[in-house]
DNA sequence: GTTAGCACTCATTGCGATTGAGTGCTAAAT
DNA sequence: ATTTAGCACTCAATCGCAATGAGTGCTAAC
């Protein structure tokens, strides 16, 4: 569709304005080792791009910008791989020679590394528990109205909460339904547990317990599982040293839907295989339709489990990005893969 | 040293101030109902005022703003006690109502709670681990060579850790150490507690046990616990609100500063007793020597053990923070009295 | 098809005049 | 001895206007 002489010149206008932050103007082009024609040649051409939807001008005398469709352009099919260099490297590097860490860890220490590599500001997702199955099951009374229950999954993850101790339920016979628990209930996948506990222990409690009715009320609070958290974000403040957002209200609406982790997951959605690019206006949200948004997704076992992502104005620099979040999310998916399905 | 009227009128300044956020003038405060003087006595007043260090200009013909010491003055001689409407001590006691929280949830709730009420950005540090004793020990295994270490305090509190499980230790040996730690350890601080595996247990282990060394180096990486974040940040962006921060770089400044939870802690320092109000200047760090910082400390039977805080321009309604702060610092600590000292 | 040249556009900058909120001082009033 | 009215003065903020210059679009020549 775009000729060979309008892929070089949009690639050359993306590229300028993504490190001016400037509309860039047609000698400024004609001037660069890559092109060869005057400034009249491009301006025509930036013309015909314009016309085309690739390019947009701010004011008639001023240099253009890239339209949202021109990034998508460029995105899709003018970038070209960057390479890293050997400081980012052995930052990557690092975080996967970390030996042992707790999958929040991992996700926190990530995000940090990102901002670091990129300078903008990161969005990891963490792994979704919806795979984890039991591993165990303690409940430890603190004093006679109340205990904290734990759950211990396959993959190390340990969830706990507060419960209320029904009446007259002594230790002897919360170690007894703890034992039970074990013994029945190991591998089942978290999701599962309330419903497997209606089904198979139930009956069998009602044999061996006085106070059936108590115990389920109480089982029933441990294995109710709140939807936890799992978002985490770094350098939220990096969105400021970008020219384009030299402005309190623009930035302000980004900060804030960045403290709602909410709406960002029903934003990112659930983790598809591979990466995602969203541009400027393609968002849903007013908020970052000045930005872009770059996810891509980790796995743990093929499956994916979780994303990395990074966001920052739409001049954003797309090629490095990629490339970070692609080597990371490849180092995550090895190390999870290797830690938890020997 | 000040008179009734300087008392006065400086008082109708910074109130004035307070919600106007401009200069001001001495017809504006001459035409207020509890102000019988003409607006050239005012003049003279607000000029000696200035004199004494209570005022600045920003430019001579403009009107006057209150200086750090003139806050001071404020806060610490003529404010006057603020009454919480309905709708607020509603949202308080919300909070109190609550009945089975884990001490991190409350903390968060109550961060949230505190922007809401105040519009500004809140701080909530706490409780502080110091005093928890250990209640109960479980040691999970994950596979042949990773097990989870989990830790449970009277208080509710549970901390864990991923660890390696040295070679060739079984799970029979391991369910032997748990049940040890758990008769010879509860109720011990945590923090005291690798001082008293060695100086007590591992006599009893090297007894017991064949793989002693093995056993010892498992129990030092559970017990090694770090210093976890007990910062929770709410509303950060509420500072841009502010018609005083306006400009990006200073907001950067501000929230690069509260991102790093570990310069927080340092400034806010170690929970003291009761309220301490920090304005403008006399603060350290040059990010918020335009903004104050009230906290509040809240106690678990009378010792402080964490604290709650206001961050805000120094332009803050002073006066209703002190309230809802010291409304919910007392809150907190009868609620984590009455939940964990029975 | 490419380029030199030129008229045209328009944001930005700089400058001087104007405005108005607010002060400081002095002299009159209480 | 205070208090206040009055007046000259200051200075940030605003407006209008001309100058500047980066950049375009178009046309005619190469």
């Amino acid at each position: 569709m775009l000729s060979d002489r309008q892929r070089l010149i949009l690639n050359a206008i993306v590229d300028n304005y993504i490190h001016s932050a400037e509309p860039v103007g047609s000698r400024t082009i004609s001037k660069r080792e890559d092109i060869g024609y005057s400034s009249a040649t491009i301006r025509n051409e930036m013309s015909d791009l314009e016309e085309l939807g690739y390019l947009e001008q701010p004011h008639t005398s001023a240099g253009r910008v890239p339209s949202t469709k021109g990034y998508r352009f460029y995105v899709d099919n003018l970038i070209q791989p960057h390479l890293l260099n050997e400081q980012d490297l052995v930052k990557l590097k690092q975080l996967f020679a970390e030996r042992i860490l707790h999958a929040e860890q991992v996700v926190e220490y990530t995000a940090q590394i990102l901002t670091q590599l990129t300078n903008y500001t990161a969005i990891v997702m963490g792994p979704e528990v919806f795979d984890h199955r039991l591993r165990n099951v303690q409940i430890v009374p603190l004093n006679e109205t109340q205990a904290v229950a734990i759950i211990v999954t396959h993959t190390g993850r340990v969830e706990n909460k507060l419960i209320d101790l029904p009446d007259g339920i002594g230790t002897s016979e919360i170690e007894r339904l703890v034992n039970l628990l074990n013994h029945r209930l190991t591998d089942v996948p978290l999701w599962q547990l309330r419903q497997r506990l209606y089904q198979e222990i139930s009956g069998e409690m009602r044999r061996h317990t006085e106070q059936y009715e108590e115990m389920l009320q109480l089982l029933d609070q441990s294995f109710h599982q709140e939807e936890t958290d799992r978002v985490y974000l770094s350098g939220a403040t990096k969105i400021m040293n970008q020219p384009e957002f030299r402005d309190v209200d623009k930035v302000k609406d980004i900060l804030e839907l960045l403290e709602q982790h909410d709406q960002l997951l029903h934003m990112l959605g659930m983790p598809a295989n591979g990466l995602t690019v969203r541009i400027g206006q393609e968002n849903q949200l007013d908020a970052i339709k000045q930005c872009s948004i770059i996810t891509a997704s980790y796995s743990l076992g093929g499956k994916p489990v979780g994303m990395v992502g990074i966001l920052g104005p739409t001049r954003m620099e797309y090629s490095r990005v990629i490339t970070v979040l692609n080597h990371l999310a490849e180092g995550l998916s090895r190390m999870l893969t290797s830690q938890f399905e020997k």
